[in-house]
DNA sequence: ACGTAAGCGAGACGGTACGTCGTGTCTTCGG
DNA sequence: CCGAAGACACGACGTACCGTCTCGCTTACGT
């Protein structure tokens, strides 16, 4: 996968200093509106080129698969985002009150999560991860663990001020109030509200069985 | 979609008292097998036409996609494996000990989405939802839910034995030890294993913070 | 071909004292009128049971072939023709005059080539002829030699009044002005005139050579 | 048509200094060879592609329908021809003997008639003339046309030594012996054979009435 | 008069070929 | 010497017809 850092073993790349960076945006920008437009599926290779104003093979020379395209594109967006956000820090805030700010930082992402411009591509991303194992790794790792991670660190944290069970393990815990928003907008298993994201933080810290 | 039991207002569907059933059947048998053997986006319509020894029309007549013709046929996958198992209920156990009730369940549920029969086709349903929403719907109710309810009957059940708060919201609830196992599932998250679920019911049940 | 009157040694017609006269007629008419329409080779036999309201197998059960319907309309329509015309005789007119006879003939017959109404489905045969031997020998049979017997009997005629050279064979020599005739029409090497079937006369009667 | 010279008004043809020589040969030969083998109607053009080692696109880009790639790999078989010939003249042979030099050329057409190896693609292409118009031009004017033209300049010939009268039209008069065969082969009316060609030429230079 | 067997309209079926589109490779040419 | 342009072999798409095969339903015999 194109993603990489290390030199893969078998074919290398091109002499990556010469890399037009014009095309690499112009293919970037293409790849994302086509996948707005149309849908991923629909999204060619020769359309991204075509749109792009580039040869196929231009293409091909530095990713390898219509997917690959896509992610690097998405990674780039969201490096992007990020710069232009300047050094507003993605850390999870820490108030004190661990319900409140886990509350805070789950309405923020139903927000984003409804924003049309980031829908169309990572849906696209965790489709294609689902049945691409290669790609889904990658998706994972460089997108998924590392926003993850925050939750980890806050959890942490929680449990030093012991608002939070010592042996209760953050990655899995993490996962009660997370995973729940996930399944319901990947899959359309039913609409989300900050109601339901709340409910889940009270419940996820609290359990369900009566005190 | 041809699952839809209504009349589409479009064009609609042939005469379906002539249809052949063995067509039917081979069509099911071929694109499950095919799906397993070379995965869901290399499986052509003229592959399973072809495997099933049936005209490629056959297919375009009764389904509008290759998604459409593997949900039916994973539904029909189903329905045959419900009907072999006879009237064993799939109805979750109710011994009084809600938390071992589900940990059973979910080591079930975890073996289930291991076995490789299963897990091409689903897999590649569960992908095909995401993007397109139709079908997503279409798995949703027809597979999905149905399971889940399952669990909101136990929660229920648990609430009136006083093991569960009863200003416990079921269907959320079960979200906290569902989720998470099939976001490991889908997104190659993590790993799972019967400690992992067992740990979810274990928070899920007595929450986060300290009691 | 089914136009045979003798039994074909292999599979034998159903029982035609039963046939429906009504599905005859309408597929012949449905036959004529698509190949006028869209030509012969974009008339397709199942365009045909359609205009016709006709089940397909109505038309396999009595004809081997889009050429044989066509061919079987067409004859139909000749006699259908000749039956409306009554007894006017479709001899050549004898009035001594024999260049002047085979003016009339030839002017008439630039006449009929130009009518639409024949032009499609006589061409259509006539190309189908050339490619497909068998149906050629029908065509010709059934069509082109009785017109033609009919210039033979003209010119012996006029080998008894002294007006051709007994030694000359008439079933050759009609073809001195037919042919030209036929091959200007078939292949549009060159459009015809009243003056061209005249001058033919004129050379064909002759000779090219000095007197 | 590819045939044509002048551009096209519609959509253009593709960048023609980049075609593949390779693959245009291999379909012309793929196209006789089939023609040959299975006859007209049988050909498909997937076979063709396959049997050229070609992808049906290539087909596609070049030619508009099969009638046109078996035009010009007639074409191109003709041109062929000619070249292997060397500069060995087509104009007819002037011995001073008008009667004897038709003769000799009509038995030569006689015999090119009857070769296996021409007979499948021209009489595909003639009748694909008679019902499609725009290929049967082209037909006439590249491969008749020029063909006929040589007995106009034989018979001019003919004129300016007194063998013909002088009000004649060249371009009718070869009709009376050319057309009759053409129409002999054609239409398989009658059989042919070098009596048959000797009496046209005689009737026609002579005449049909009593000198 | 009444089955019963045929022709009939209808149309689903297994196939073949169509003409188009996209893939990934390869070659040509211009900046 | 990179990159745009695009021709190429390949293969799947979804459509159109082919010719065969049931389906009921008349319709007309032959007992």
């Amino acid at each position: 996968m194109s993603v990489q850092k290390s030199a893969a073993p078998g074919k290398t790349h091109p002499d990556a200093t010469r890399r037009s960076e014009r095309s690499r945006r112009a293919i970037y920008d293409a790849a994302l509106t086509l996948v707005g437009e149309v849908g991923y599926p629909k999204t060619t290779i020769e359309a991204i080129a075509a749109r792009a104003g580039v040869g196929k093979q231009t293409i091909y020379r530095w990713w390898s698969s219509k997917a690959d395209v896509l992610l690097e594109a998405f990674l780039d967006l969201g490096e992007q985002a990020a710069q232009a956000a300047g050094q507003e820090s993605h850390a999870i805030p820490d108030t004190g009150d661990l319900a409140a700010d886990l509350k805070a930082v789950l309405r923020a992402t139903v927000d984003e999560l409804r924003d049309p411009k980031f829908e169309a591509p990572s849906r696209a991303l965790a489709a294609e991860g689902v049945v691409n194992e290669e790609l889904g790794r990658v998706f994972v790792t460089k997108l998924l663990e590392p926003s993850l991670q925050l939750y980890v660190d806050r959890l942490r944290s929680a449990q030093e001020a012991g608002d939070i069970r010592p042996d209760v393990d953050p990655r899995i815990a993490l996962e009660l109030f997370v995973s729940p928003l996930a399944q319901r907008w990947l899959q359309h298993t039913a609409p989300f509200s900050y109601d339901y994201t709340d409910t889940l933080v009270d419940y996820a810290l609290y359990g369900l069985a009566p005190r």
